[in-house]
This record gives structure tokens, sequence and C-alpha cells, in this order.
DNA sequence: ATGAAAGCGCTAACAA
DNA sequence: TTGTTAGCGCTTTCAT
């Protein structure tokens, strides 16, 4: 399949036109539905560019018209992450309406498969990216903000390197977490946590050691780390609940950990199963009455497309970080003990 | 701000070797990160291209270099819905893996919007069309096909036009549901779905009329239909269950759906309430032990790339029609009554 | 309604 | 290491 267009060299208008048997420009007009073509002249290019195979240039086209690309690109780890979805979605909105187009594209978290992505997007088309890096240094991009592509990081700040970021206050959000469950008198709290590389995940850790450091010991032994999907966070689960003093009370550390401690805990079904607090705000908390510590993610989107278009016009403008702030919406997985707090019960 | 980019009559390529006093060639060499060229003068043209606020013209850059740009749209309803973003993911892996990007754009399920996008995207720059399309008709569509853009229809079928598609069986998908809620017993049969006009809709429905026409009388007067979102979802629910004589099954017809359906269930919190059925398969569905019915969305999205990329080789070739299969994954929600089968708890 | 010529802004050869 | 010269494939005048 890929072959079929290889071997293909390519058929050009004036092909189409010299098949046809009229002008080039009269075929340009056939095929971009201009006014002004005969029926007859129409069919006849028509069938020609059939007949050929023809496919117009879009880069010449464009270039031609004097027509901008104006396409921004967004690099996030997979949209099957609402998280990703969610800012797709809203860096989309605020771009179009400018004109411009969303092109998008998953790094997996993998940080070549990032560079190869960038080199890709930044080198030609793309005017700007919106990328949530799984790079752990970014000084490389610095080539890429030289040749006149703007770079915002999101969700990640930029590390060795001078962009604008928009971010979460992860920090506080470790906090909300930690003292909303030991307000509740939780002592043993768990946290399961994505990729240790992660600030995100760094960051989350630190405002809870912030708030549990003083207040329990134990809370360090419940820290379980690099479950970056469901099954490794299932897995972290299993062996938190298997301990002999087990956690009463679990910290997802974002939605994907979050539907595996879920899913675990609904499996194994304990009647006395801990409160649990997630981070990130999937649509399906709510009905699970699940406790959340988030942040915008619309707004984010909209501060990344808003700092990515305005870089566009002014190359001298200071960098941006935004840092937005997250709160805690309280739901039943961490009622208080006696009353109904189980989120779930057992097959 | 986007008079921030009108104003700059868009710096060229020569304008920043005139200031850097280089040539054309050195650089564009230089922005190029192309290797030969002297550090100093890299400085120089940096610095000229930095002070203009030089941009490199894509178009240009594209055409030059012989490059194909090679993007591939892909046109949906809006990427917070799961269907959506799991669709993206799996056309953007197949796609990327020719080498060509994905687009996106969301038609918020509007045939305006939508004829706004396709023009623009079509006319110019995308090489192909994936469309999850708002318009009962699409006689129109026949001009993008002609000026050599293939279009590949999915989930919902082509009208007036012959096109590539891709689709679920939804009428055996209605069947499915049906069928399980009449073997447990169940007469009072209620169905929430989405926009009457929309062939996905009414597709499972006929597919539910096939089985419980004969079965049950009442099921009719159960119907609501135009719960596109969760609120109306909601709405329709809480209609339902204040009936004088309320359903005992409720059919979602897609994800909104449900969850309106299963937030509205929860929030009134009837001890009998009533067993739902999903369709769609959202990743929540499991732990809220959900019974859906549901296609593989990764299929349609991998049928759908080879679909639009190997037209874009063999334009001759008959256009295809993909239906793939529906299955029912029983879980608790419609568990036996006598046995633990509320799927949700009240708050 | 159709055609001829002149570039769009950039990069690939080639030369220096 | 840098510069010169041709175009890339298309659309735009401006004719006819």
């Amino acid at each position: 399949m890929q072959d079929a267009r290889e071997q293909v060299p390519r058929v050009t208008l004036a092909q189409v036109a010299d098949r046809a048997g009229v002008s080039l420009k009269t075929a340009s007009r056939a095929l971009g539905g201009e006014q002004y073509v005969s029926h007859e002249t129409l069919t006849k290019v028509l069938a020609a560019a059939n007949a050929l195979g023809y496919r117009r240039n879009a880069a010449a086209s464009l270039l031609a018209s004097g027509h901008l690309v104006e396409s921004i690109g967004l690099i996030a780890g997979d949209f099957t992450n609402p998280f990703y979805s969610a800012l797709a979605q809203s860096v989309e909105d605020d771009i179009r309406q400018q004109g411009m187009h969303l092109s998008v594209a998953t790094s997996w978290e993998s940080a070549e498969q990032e560079r190869r992505i960038v080199d890709d997007l930044a080198s030609r088309q793309t005017k700007a990216l919106v990328v949530v890096s799984a790079m752990s240094d970014h000084a490389d991009y610095a080539q890429v903000q030289a040749r006149g592509v703007p770079v915002v990081f999101v969700d990640r700040p930029a590390v060795n390197l001078d962009a604008d970021s928009v971010v979460f206050d992860n920090r506080m959000g470790g906090r909300l977490a930690a003292q909303h469950l030991l307000d509740l008198g939780h002592t043993r709290i768990a946290f399961v946590g994505d990729y240790a590389w992660l600030p995100t995940y760094r960051e989350r850790l630190e405002g809870m050691a912030a708030v549990l450091d003083g207040a329990t010991s134990s809370w360090r032994e419940l820290l379980r780390d690099d479950a970056h999907d469901v099954a490794s966070s299932r897995a972290r689960t299993r062996e938190l609940l298997a301990l002999p003093d087990p956690p009463t009370a679990i910290v997802a550390g974002n939605n994907r950990i979050l539907l595996g401690v879920l899913e675990e805990l609904s499996a194994t079904g304990p009647d006395d199963a801990p409160a649990v607090i997630g981070i990130d705000e999937p649509e399906w908390a709510r009905v699970m009455g699940i406790t959340t510590v988030a942040g915008d993610v619309e707004a984010v989107g909209h501060h990344a497309a808003r700092l990515a278009v305005s870089r566009l016009g002014d190359r001298t403008r200071p960098v941006e970080h935004v840092v937005l702030p997250m709160r805690l919406t309280p739901r039943r997985s961490t009622a208080r003990h006696g009353s109904d707090s189980a989120p779930l019960r057992a097959e």
C-alpha cells in the first residue's frame, strides 16, 4: 500500500491539463471548483485527473495563493487518557478560532518518540508546538525555538530551557489531598504514583510530604510509583492491600492510576475498603463518588493556545510561566467512617 | 493578538539574509539547522531572524524540498467524548506509521461547522478526510472527492454518496441489548437515545424493535431521544423514573447518555434501581459494573486509516463498506434480581 | 470561458 | 564554508 504511493511519480496539474487538452489554468479552475468553467471542460478535466490519479500538491497551492499553513502541533502521551484528550479539545477550540489547524501526535511517554515527532513537526509544517514532554532535559528544544517555532510546555515545565509553560500547582494538590485525609483521622496513607521521573509526580509527593512528614511516620513505606497504566496501578494497589497493616487511605496520582486502584478495590472487595482520593478529574469521578484533587484542564489548553499564538506575533515578549491552582472536591470515597463510605461494592 | 499576526507583512528569508549580510542560501542553512555554517554566521543569522521576527514559510519550504505535506484530517463531534478520542488515537497510530500527520477538528455535531471545516481542510492541506459526519446528506462531499481528496465515513454511513465507510452493526447492538433484558425477564424496557436524526440511533432502535415489538407492548412509550449530552440524558431519565409505572431496565444509547443515566440514578438513589445497559464501552464501565454493548473502536480507526491511505494510492478501487460487529459484555448492572443488582448506591 | 506569463518563498544542485 | 542559479507545482494577474 505504501508502494502504491511511492511508485506513482506524483502526477502534476500540467499532466492533467495536457491529457484534458486544456491549459494549466483551466485545469486549475476546474479542480479548484472555481466558476467560469464550462460543464464540458469540467467533465474533461475531472476525467483526466481521475484517470491519472491526480492529487493537488498542497504546499504548492498554499505557496502560490499566499495562504499560510498555520497549523500548530500538540504532542502528548496518548489521547486515550482523558486528561490529554480534554487538553487537545481545548487547544483545538482556541486554535481554530484563530483560523489555524491542530495537529496531534502521541509520544507514548517516550523521549525518543517525542524527539522524532518534534523534528518532523517543527522542522517543516508546524508554526508552534504545545508539548507535554516525556523528556527530562529540554536543552535541545532551543534549536526548535531558534528555527522560529515557539514551544509551550504544558503540565510539565521545561528543564534547562527558557520557554513558556502552563502547569498546575502540584505541591498544592499534594497538600490538599494529604490534609484532607489527615483531617479525617487517617494515619496510614498510601500514595500510588506515576513514573518517578515525572515532575508532576515529584511535586505532588513533595506536597504530601509537607503535610505528612510531621504527622505520620508510616506514609513513606506506603509509597508506590511507576504506575503509569491501569495494570501496574492494580499491581501496586494489590501489594498495598496485602500488607500486614494495610493503608486506610490511598491517593491515586492520576486518572489512570485511580482507575487501577478502583478496579483492584472492586475486585478485592474488602468491606473495610480504604478511602480514596484521585488526582485529576475524569468525567466519571462524580458518579462514582470519588474525592478528587484537580485543576482546570480547559484553562491549561486555553493558556497554551494563547501563549503559542501570541509568541507567533511577538517573539520578544518575555517568557511566561502560568501556574494554575488545584482544588479538592470531597465526595463519598472519603466520607467519614461509620457512614456509607465504600466507593464500590464487590462483584 | 490576531492583529499582531496580520500587521506583520510576513518577513522572508531574503530579508533575514540581507540584514545578516549573507546570501539567501546561507541564511537558509543556518535556520534549517544544516551543517557547514560557521558559528559566527549562525549567530548573525539567528540574531537577524530573531530581530525581524522571521518565521519560515512551511509551504514554500515543503514545495522546494519536494516533500509532501501528507496530513490527513479527522472530523468528529468533540474529543471530550471518549469514543472520539479513542478513534483519534487509533487513526493517529496508523497514520503516523505511514509518515503522515493527523489533523483533528471538531464539528460539535453541527452540519454547518462540519462544512466549514471540510472546506478548510480539504481544499488545501489535507490529503484525505476521515469524518464522523453530522450531516444528513453527503452529496456535497462529491466535490471534495472530485478534487482528489478521499473521504472515509466513520460510525455513520454516507448518504447519497459513493464513499468508503466503516460502521458498527448497530441493529445487532440493539438486538443484543433488548434480548439480554428480555431474557432477564424485563418487560418495561426504556431506551434513552441520542439525536433522532442519527443513523446510529435509528439502527439501534430498529434492532431493539426487532426483538421487543412482539414481546412487550409498552417499550415504545419508554422511548426518549435527543439526549446528546449528560444533562439532557439526566432529564430524560428523570422523566422515565417519575412515570407511574417506571421502567425496570434502561438502555443508554451511548457513553454520554450512560453517564447521564447513571448520574440521575445515583442522585435519585431508588433502592429498586433499574437494570442498565450502555452502548459503547467507556473505560469506566468495567469498574462500575455496567453491562455494555459495543464494538471495537480501535478497529474502526485502523480500517479508516487503511481505507484513506489505500485510496490515496489507488483511486480506482471500488468503494468499501466495513461493518463491524458489536458484542454484549454482561456485568452486574443487569445481574438477576435478588442478587446485588444496583449499579450504584445513593449519595 | 480560456490562456500566457510571472512569480509565491524556499531549497537542491552546483560552483567558488 | 559560502554564494549562484534553477526551479518545486500551483495560482494569480492580465489578456483574449
